[in-house]
DNA sequence: TGTACATCAGTGAACGCGCGTTCACTGATGTAC
DNA sequence: TGTACATCAGTGAACGCGCGTTCACTGATGTAC
């Protein structure tokens, strides 16, 4: 599988915690390529990261708490990528609407694993106060700013106004799901035209 | 965890294919007790079924083989429950796929592990041909024809016919994996609510 | 300027474990003659 | 009716493996005096 990386110099005194961010990185990459995080091998990322595998625990109290700091360091990603398409979007509530909803997509397609790991309810020991803090409330509370914006637009959107940031959100990963699974015509454009789709299904003038 | 079944006697001569049945059933159990296809194990199943672990062998040519057997009853049980539901409906379409829609939904509720497996790409040696007869295609068929009834009776799908399965499956798809993930407010009766509001986005007189 | 000491980043060896799978087998039951 | 044999359902012991985690450690570098 992934070699040892080069040989790695120990960190500076005090430089301790850039470690801590080589191996998220390093998670994150081999999540994607092990497809799972049960696939996932603390001595997998120990080897990636040009490390000893005991030398995780400094950083990581386990195998749990390194899965949970990655997951939070994808949903940051996913956010600012949606934000950086918002940003590039032409100056109107829908077309940033859109472009968010795209690259939500584009995301998802090119981070399989990491996306997947979003929605992983099973994370062993997640108690309560854990999920209380899933940063999943994030996105829909982005979903619902973009349809407001839409509305001050002089859009309206159709059916009922609090279900409707749950209709796009469910959509839109119910798609990409689907289209991961479903063995033909793996292109992005059926996406991309299914964001369209909802939009016109959801925004009335 | 769970205790070897009771003293199992020997199937007699000819019987042989019980075994597989209750292996089968021992591994949808198990799946769902553990959550996952990686925390499922061989052993597992067979102390379950009350047999040694090279039984398996018999009926499985690996743990691959049993799993994807799995997945394939699952999704004729998921098939049959939404049947019973349009057949126990009022003689309307749309009332039918409204309760093919909810059955959907309570299935994936009642055994989330084997329903997260349906669209479970990973499935280690999935080879194309595999994939191809993914009975996943099975459900879009489904949608269809609960559609095309809809029209028949007089109703109309707002936006791309073509597309309104996908946006139907998707939807109901996605909603059901937020709803296992966000941690608030686990009443069934947003799944149907849900259920309601897509279909009056989708569908006009 | 020298030196004892504390701190820090990281390691090598070992632990016990459960796993998927293979192997040669057992013992009951049916069949051929 | 008796007996040799084939078939069938299933087993016990063992394989090699990689895993998460713990332990006591090493050796470089900074700090106090």
């Amino acid at each position: 599988m992934s070699e040892r990386a080069a040989v790695r110099a120990r960190n500076p005194r005090g430089q301790g915690e850039r470690l801590r961010e080589e191996l998220l990185r390093a998670t994150e990459r081999l999540l994607e390529e092990v497809g799972s995080e049960d696939a996932l091998s603390l001595r997998a990322v120990a080897r990636a990261a040009g490390v000893a595998a005991p030398s995780i625990y400094r950083h990581f109290s386990d195998k749990t708490e390194l899965v949970w700091a990655t997951l939070e360091v994808s949903y940051e990603r996913l956010a600012a990528a949606m934000a950086a398409a918002a940003a590039q979007a032409p100056d109107d509530p829908v077309a940033r609407l859109r472009a968010q909803l795209r690259a939500y997509c584009r995301y998802a397609v090119a981070h399989p694993a990491t996306y997947r790991l979003l929605y992983e309810t099973r994370q062993t020991p997640v108690d309560a106060e854990r999920l209380a803090g899933h940063p999943a409330g994030l996105l829909v509370r982005s979903w619902q700013q973009a349809l407001t914006a839409c509305e001050d637009a002089g859009w309206r959107v159709r059916g009922s106004r609090s279900e409707a940031p749950y209709v796009l959100w469910s959509a839109v990963h119910g798609r990409v799901t689907l289209w991961q699974v479903m063995p033909s015509r793996k292109d992005t454009g059926r996406l991309d035209r299914f964001v369209d789709e909802m939009l016109q299904l959801l925004l009335e003038r």
